[in-house]
DNA sequence: ACATAATCAGATTATTTTATCTGATTAAAC
DNA sequence: GTTTAATCAGATAAAATAATCTGATTATGT
């Protein structure tokens, strides 16, 4: 199958989000919590939360009522960070047609075109993609009642 | 790693603009020619092929001094009919952010923008991206001898 | 202090993708 | 007709990704 993001990642972004959404009131979640109501491996979930909090991206809080939260306002927050956070740079290296040495100075057919994309999507976390999140949580977690 | 495409789906398009940069002539091209040109796998790309060929992209001729050629003018070929034929459309049903049910109807946060680009990027075989690949190919070629 | 609930770290397993191998079939060239 | 060079089909092996398990550590709350 062809694949967009990995797994890790697809996770990793659904997390933040749901950070983002659940933000106000500061809100510390555990793993368990967030894998739950993403429906995803709370184990899996778990090593990518840690990849995001040794990257900066949240915060994690050890012990008793622990877990994480956001560590930037979500305004400052780009899902790019995420990706380059959980899966490194070389999506970005990597040609999507797969041409050796393929870079913005010599860039393959679709090159320009794909990488603006990829920029002009995830740059920034937009009122827009939360609050679109949020209703998609919320209908989701309706749908399990 | 994020990917952007299976390896498949790179060899694939790789081979498909190789025969369409040698249509002149009606070429026939062995898998063993496809995978010495493009440096990949022999057995994997001829797998590959071979799906190709049931899926009307290319033309196979079996036997001696057989091989492969292109079924459509390149004019007619879309890349996104290649990526369809390897990989199915399940890429093109599965959310980038892993939403469940997201669709046109029910879009995540990016999935307009997303579907948008990949259809404008890979609609048509353009003459741009056909000239752009015969250089690359020579290159490659000039920088083995 | 102790029980509890969480992160964290490392090892292991399962699944999927990628790649290779073997042999059968096909058709051209001699 | 025989040799040869190719596709084709199915099985297998290797590598990467995804998921799970086990136990240690940490800090909170009682």
């Amino acid at each position: 199958m062809s694949i967009i993001f990995s797994r890790k990642c697809e996770y990793g972004i659904q997390a933040v989000l749901l950070l983002t959404v659940e933000e106000e009131g500061g809100g510390v979640h555990s793993a368990e919590e967030i894998a739950g109501r993403l429906k995803i491996p709370k184990e899996f979930v778990s090593k990518i939360l840690q990849e995001l909090a040794v990257n900066g991206i949240i915060y994690s809080k050890k012990g008793k009522s622990g877990g994480f939260s956001l560590a930037k306002s979500p305004k400052e927050l780009k899902l790019l960070d995420v990706v380059l956070a959980i899966d490194g740079p070389e999506m970005f290296n990597r040609c999507v047609l797969g041409f050796p040495n393929c870079s913005d100075k010599s860039p393959c057919p679709v090159h320009h075109k794909w990488s603006q994309l990829i920029t002009q999507t995830f740059e920034m976390l937009s009122d827009e993609t939360i609050d679109q999140f949020k209703q998609k949580t919320l209908n989701k977690i309706e749908s399990i009642k």
